[in-house]
DNA sequence: TTTGTGTGTTAGGCATGCCTAAATTCAGGA
DNA sequence: TCCTGAATTTAGGCATGCCTAACACACAAA
């Protein structure tokens, strides 16, 4: 039970962004299971190996989940940083888009050394951000810190630029693209539909406004321009 | 029984250059094994594992040693493909000597998408040969020709361009940079010792000889310069 | 033709990761 | 406290790829 697999690789990646995202202090087998699309059995299986690891990188309890142990979380994070890295290498060295990136670095993550990594980043002049706006771990494991809002939170009125989208769906990364709320896109809310309704975008610099579902806007983070919140 | 792994691409690619450079019709099981590097009876059970893919891949006869089909041999010279353009990608991208180059291609290779091998062969300009000379084939499998010998077979006092290299030994191509004998480098037999003793070779532009075993002379390929053999 | 030697194949195992189906446990309401 | 339903784990299987040990075959020498 030494080295870790590339299906280890992936369900530390996957705990460590439940954890975050959903902040949830211990990740749920059943969680885990649709994250990575296996069944729940599986989850289990692959969680007592985890945990049975030394060094530890689990902190895992039948029937009480899973967290990351500080070491579980730095490998996570070690992971991510190569996906990121690879995300932005793809974009910015081979002319890929933002939509297409995310499914060929899921594979190449797991099989890129310490070498390439480290070409690649220094290629990009360590970047802080991949082309979605999330974060590069670095090799130490800090991440820089971002205060960012949903867009659905946004206050009527206020400016704010897009910093982030998630990297999942590039359906909607495409959608978002024909609209122009790419990265760095300067947006104001205009209005906010009744009942969850849609929120009116506009496009600071192109006056378009756009209706946005929640769906969309639960997904776009934004940081608000010079003033405090 | 359908889709080939990394395994399975791993034996298709040894079987080919086992095919190739030892001018082997079939490959006995042996060859293969040691190539690889398992036992026997591994290289036995993935053969009748191979045979049994349709479409057919491979010809396997028990006792009789492997063949590829043209089928297999396509598929291993799309893994070629892929190991010669990431050699060379990361050596004109990403500042690799090519003495650092194949086994970061080695596992790539099973890993990128038809897309980014595109995009590679596109940045590149879609090139002929890999840092090591080795030609790289085609999208359809052909394969440019080149006229070229042995450095152990060059006659005295011919003229000739180191042209290709065997990648597989860091360490043989590290001493090969440190004499300056690098793909391209002009050549010319000085004398031959006896009982295949070391060759003096003689780098053209720089004056200087060097005495070479037999294992070296063996592993470097040149062609000769204007005339016909 | 027979037999020896080495190569090749079968038999049986192990680890990884996944599955389904059958228990089990937990937690919240009666 | 007990019960029930949802979440979780166990049990048992399957495929992939590798291993070692035992057996089978081929081929060439006698």
């Amino acid at each position: 039970m030494r080295r870790l697999s590339a299906a280890g690789e992936d369900y530390l990646k996957a705990i460590y962004e439940l954890e975050q995202e959903a902040g949830l202090e211990r990740v749920p087998t059943s969680a885990l299971a649709a994250k990575l699309g296996v069944a729940n059995a599986s989850v289990t299986g692959m969680l007592k190996k985890l945990a049975a690891m030394r060094p530890r990188l689990v902190d895992y309890k039948p029937y009480r989940g899973v967290h990351l142990t500080p070491r579980g979380c730095k490998v996570a994070l070690e992971v991510i940083r190569h996906h990121r890295l690879l995300e932005t290498y793809l974009t910015q060295a081979l002319g890929y888009r933002w939509d297409e990136v995310h499914h060929e670095a899921d594979r190449l993550e797991h099989v890129i050394s310490e070498e390439l990594e480290e070409r690649i980043a220094h290629f990009l002049g360590h970047p802080e951000v991949d082309p979605h706006g999330h974060p590069i771990p670095a090799r130490d494991g800090s991440l820089p810190e971002k205060r960012e809002l949903r867009l659905t939170d946004l206050e009527i009125g206020r400016r704010a630029r897009v910093s982030r989208v998630s990297d999942r769906d590039p359906d909607l990364l495409r959608y978002l693209d024909r609209l122009g709320l790419c990265l760095h896109a300067p947006v104001e809310v205009v209005d906010r539909g009744p009942f969850e309704g849609p929120l009116h975008v506009r496009l600071v610099g192109r006056g378009e406004v756009h209706a946005l579902s929640r769906q969309v806007t639960d997904q776009v983070f934004v940081s608000t321009l010079s003033e405090d919140p």
